[in-house]
DNA sequence: CTGAAAGCGCTAACAA
DNA sequence: TTGTTAGCGCTTTCAG
């Protein structure tokens, strides 16, 4: 590997000569210009980042947590993040959480040691405290994880709007018995307390409640959702719930799936609201109705907001375009 | 930041006493390993990792090019790979290349500059031999991309017998008629020429051929699915193909749903083989006939194999779990 | 068992 | 307009 110095022996000039046409400096004569840029042609000469990042203290990479990559929402939103970042000069360096605080407390060690300049929190495992520690050592955005008390950066979706018109709409439909899976662990904590909150509004307006045992925790994927069916009709015919509030198209995909499978009907014996407005769901065996969320411009808000913050600027989110929308379809 | 001076002079003892400590060395009293642990902890230290490989020229960053991530192939490939990396301790930086050799270039030169020390590219878009030149700078793997000829590491599953026992399958039930889809340009190019060729073999056997216009090159997308659909239907009803072997479940998808909106029947009217086996294809308004690739074995038996690389091992695959599975339902 | 010192590749004063 | 030089934070001989 060629290094800077074998660039300046080549030209026949000082490592600094060379440094100043790196880094796109003044004064420097055309004809001195010209033999650096030979030079690095003919030893094919790149700079090294790590060293230049070890000197500047500057780098290019933005660490995410995801929960799980494979999720349609986190990978749409890392596509989102991911060009917006690169259209900037940034790189992106991905690390799943799987709801294990392990992996998150490595990415924020990753943020001490500088290896990543920044992180953006898609979902969050630790406590709001821990991270708040970290944020000494570079710019850290919450990502649709909302913490009003704290005065870490945050970007989100109005998810307690969303879900309230949500809920809203199953009630106008005239179901009363409503279940509800979470991603989190409690009603009201965890991931997804704001969409809890809006579910919990919507519900007290009309005076109905939900029942302990008609609230599913830490459902995320297809074969969570088809456990909630099977726990649904577990219950006595004339206990179950007659719609479901789902945390994702996915949980949704699962419930619907294992209630077709038995022969039974979607929406006349179980009512389902789906989250995310995945791709496929337009075109399930009953398509869902379901709330779409902003990912697209969720991933270019908070990317701006993180590298303006990186370079020392200042961006304000525009909430306009951060807005849930319900899809109505035949679910529910 | 604290750094190992601070560290050194806080315990009383020289940068490389502390250096030993920090990288297991033998041969530091007890005594003196506890002043070191005590100071790092009241400065809160961590070592820098810039600094570290500046200086050891090993990083643990693997890189990964794809296309798309929001394409489920992709994101369930990339977590496989980061779970993988990340059980041996190394990082995975992503990077889309949304079909545009600039991205992979970036890639590349990353490897040079050692930002990342390896790189396995679940997609490719330039030439080989550029990607050849790179591999001096660090392992270089292909992950179903396959060239034959080249001496780049390469895992591939065996897509041109799961394409070739697809094709028989259409045609044992019956289909002649039968147009193709692929992700790159051209039929044997590119993107899944392996497909293509396997394809053309189950073709040539039963002396049936492929029309042109049959032949739906650069298809991603659902959108893309749905406007192959449009395009079919364009055609002389006659001289329409009667069964379609496509590029993607979401391809699949996309045609399926614009058939189905049009009333027309699948697989009636079109007999539709998707690729992938996603979540969802199951439980579509009809499910799809489609192919599986073990993808979580690929991503595992390729991350494998590049760490093994890295730290001067071997390791062999293992092709005997890298089969495709043809998954019949209903849409062909 | 421990320390001094050189140097990884680069940048940025400071001089010239 | 260009060169000299002192580090960035760490590892690693080489001496003791």
């Amino acid at each position: 590997m060629a290094t800077i110095k074998d660039v300046a022996k080549k030209a026949g000039l000082s490592v600094s000569t060379v440094s100043r046409y790196l880094n796109n400096h003044p004064y420097i004569s055309d004809d001195k210009r010209d033999a650096i840029k030979k030079a690095m042609d003919e030893l094919n000469y790149s700079p090294s980042s790590v060293a230049t990042q070890l000197r500047t203290k500057k780098g290019n990479t933005i660490g995410i947590l995801v929960s799980r990559i494979t999720n349609p929402y986190f990978s749409y939103l890392v596509d989102s993040i991911e060009r917006t970042a690169k259209s900037k000069g940034y790189n992106v360096l991905i690390m799943q959480t799987y709801d294990d605080k392990t992996s998150e407390l490595h990415m924020l060690e990753m943020l001490k040691q500088q290896f990543v300049s920044a992180i953006i929190m898609c979902s969050m495992e630790g406590s709001i405290e821990t991270i708040e520690n970290y944020k000494k050592f570079g710019p850290i955005v919450l990502c649709n994880e909302e913490f009003p008390e704290s005065d870490l950066l945050q970007v989100s979706t109005d998810q307690e709007a969303g879900s309230y018109e949500a809920t809203k709409y199953l009630i106008d439909q005239g179901y009363s018995k409503i279940a509800y899976c979470t991603g989190g662990d409690l009603t009201t904590n965890g991931h997804g307390s704001n969409r809890a909150q809006g579910f919990e509004r919507a519900l007290s307006e009309s005076n109905l409640s939900v029942k302990k045992n008609w609230i599913f925790p830490k459902t995320h994927s297809i074969a969570d959702g088809r456990e909630v069916a099977c726990k649904i009709l577990k219950q006595d015919e004339n206990k179950r719930p007659t719609a479901i509030f789902t945390s994702s198209d996915e949980v949704a995909t699962g419930i619907l799936s294992e209630y077709l499978s038995r022969g039974l009907k979607v929406p006349e014996d179980l009512a389902i609201m789906g989250f995310d407005n995945q791709p496929s769901t337009e075109i399930l065996a009953v398509p869902l109705t379901t709330i779409q969320q902003p990912v697209k411009t969720l991933g270019q808000e908070v990317t701006n907001l993180i590298i303006a913050k990186l370079e020392g600027q200042t961006y304000e989110v525009d909430y306009k375009n951060l807005k849930l929308e319900l899809i109505k379809r035949k679910s529910a």
